[in-house]
DNA sequence: GATGAATGAGGTTTCATTCAT
DNA sequence: AATGAATGAAACCTCATTCAT
């Protein structure tokens, strides 16, 4: 937890110091990232790093839990509230839907995720043993939509969630990454869903 | 590019130090990763390392080539010479399998690759600007089985190519990292496919 | 030497930050001392401490000259008044008596004054060259004595000095580090002035 | 330890590399001395001490370790092996006179054993909770002593052991730090054994 | 070719001191 | 006077790479 000293900064300062922080983890690995470019870019001494957070890793868990937090944050305001209202394959756009503004509007986050998710060490020391919570969640969604007789009953459901969770993934690298697209966002989703949907069913 | 003595070595030799850095490599991220532990683990003196190859860059780069052409001709061996004979679907079937054989065979690839993946800088230094080539393939097969009328014309190939390389990697991490699975892995593979195929398919 | 500002602070102020600088600099060599503990122990902020003292030199300096101070009132006091009426041993004994108090109502000084003692670097910066006063002082008591036919004139005054200081420290050290005595402190002076006596004694 | 690379040095540069270690130490508390200095000193990069040496500590108590084994060996060659022959007295003086001998031909190991003597925290990193072992030996010696009639029965030998081990501090001291004084060694011991012997001896 | 010691740049972190309020 | 954030010079230690044998 970074100290009361971060906390109490000008909230503009706490954004640069945050912003330069982005900048460097998403660009290198958590041990290749320098405190100092990080205190240079937001324009403090290093020193001064050292005032507000425990030391480096302090910074990034910090990071890693307002990055998590934002994310369910995302869905949850626009999804969760409903989720009795909804169908499976609909709570399921949604869920893309959040997935997508999320990325768009938070490009950086993405690259320190994916790193954080492939250095098992470091998401150890982070996150605790259990592991990653999205597949959890897309299971418990499935196993709800079988019961209720909208899944085909031949699938797995952990399975599936696996590929749905996955498919998340994808789906943000393609829409920001790939120079390629010129689809919007509304279609790139109902394309994917449209194939999910055919693909989970029940016929 | 190893030096020429790197391959004038006996290749039992050259197995030790290869195996050695696939160890460091799977473990820590390129820079983390450190030459003193693969030599000690090959079992040579540091300074051979530095005869062998120009420098760390060196070996990970022919690593990832490697890895790259091992990858390419498992698939290709068991499925690319059949490629006339087989439908989309029966072509993909045989893509997952071997890329889950060579997840299996080589597990400590995997890691590697993802943390590849994710460190674009590095990335970019070994493959350049080409983005995965996975994608790419995916994307020209789905074009040929459109059109030959396999797959449902609504679909769009590129996006497809997306979400199936993406399934790739949620395969093999589901095939030997979730510890919850008792499925075998034809089970899996008929699984996703399944899903896959009914997500696609000409209706 | 310590700012007007610091002795212009109320008395139990200055209390607090005295006492906290023992804590800190019996713990800690003079370097390894750190002005922040000192000013959080005494509840004082950090730049309040540089409008007291010049630096951590200074207040090290002032504290080292008040122990002495100190040093010398004890003993003083309850001995230097009645110089005359005694024998040589009996002031020997008063003043053994006056620094076995001393250390058992300061234990914290101890510790710093032997430190000190033993980084000559430091100590010729507080003292100047100087050497230990208190050999001095025995050395002095020692020829008087000496000449009034209370000691052995075969005993040279400046090695007998030496040596009776460096019982002080012993004396100190053994009255209350060393665990297993149980003798009462008047008996531990009787002891070593029964020793010293009929070592030093004219025959 | 040092690491084995350090063994294998040539004798000349391991002799360098100490004697710039003794240099610093002797002039620094353990904290304050500085890895570059001493490299420096030695004439060596700092990565070689790291090298040579786990980290500034593991030099420091090899260190240590050897200044105890060299000052062991000074007092056994001389004295220990015909300890049966010689009186308490005599064996004593032995024992001064290897301790004189020994500070004048190592004077810089002295100030370097009196500040770990007094670092409490650190002396105990280095030695574990065994407090000083020459006190113990002292009042070995001493029971022996009072058992075969040599010593005064008044004397309690651990008060008594704690006076001759403080004395040998002063001695050093004296002989190679106190400008003042013109006698030679032989002269001191003497006469310092004159008063103990006068204090201690039975009547 | 093989070895492993030697090198030194570079990274993280600490902390005395200054500064602005 | 009082505060506590800001500063940056060091210090320790690591490790890729070079060098001498």
């Amino acid at each position: 937890m970074p100290k009361d000293t971060f906390f109490n900064l000008p909230k503009e300062k706490q954004e640069r110091i945050i912003e330069a922080a982005i900048d460097e983890f998403s660009i290198h690995p958590f041990h290749q990232a320098r405190v100092t470019a990080i205190a240079e870019q937001a324009g403090i001494a290093v020193g001064s790093f050292y005032q507000y957070f425990e030391d480096k890793m302090d910074l990034f868990k910090y990071l890693m839990e307002s990055v998590v937090q934002k994310k369910i944050s995302y869905i949850n305001r626009d999804t969760m509230e409903n989720k009795g209202k909804y169908t499976f394959f609909q709570l399921l756009r949604e869920t893309f839907l959040s997935g997508i503004r999320f990325a768009k509007e938070n490009p950086r986050l993405l690259p320190i995720g994916l790193m954080l998710m492939n250095d098992k060490a470091l998401y150890r020391e982070i996150f605790g043993e259990h592991v990653d919570k999205g597949i959890d969640f897309f299971q418990q969604l499935l196993e709800e939509a079988k019961a209720q007789g909208e899944i085909d009953p031949a699938i797995d459901p952990r399975l599936a969630a696996h590929m749905i969770a996955g498919m998340t993934f994808s789906l943000s690298d393609f829409v920001y990454a790939d120079g390629k697209v010129d689809l919007d966002d509304m279609v790139i989703i109902d394309q994917m869903l449209y194939i999910v949907e055919n693909g989970l069913k029940k016929k």
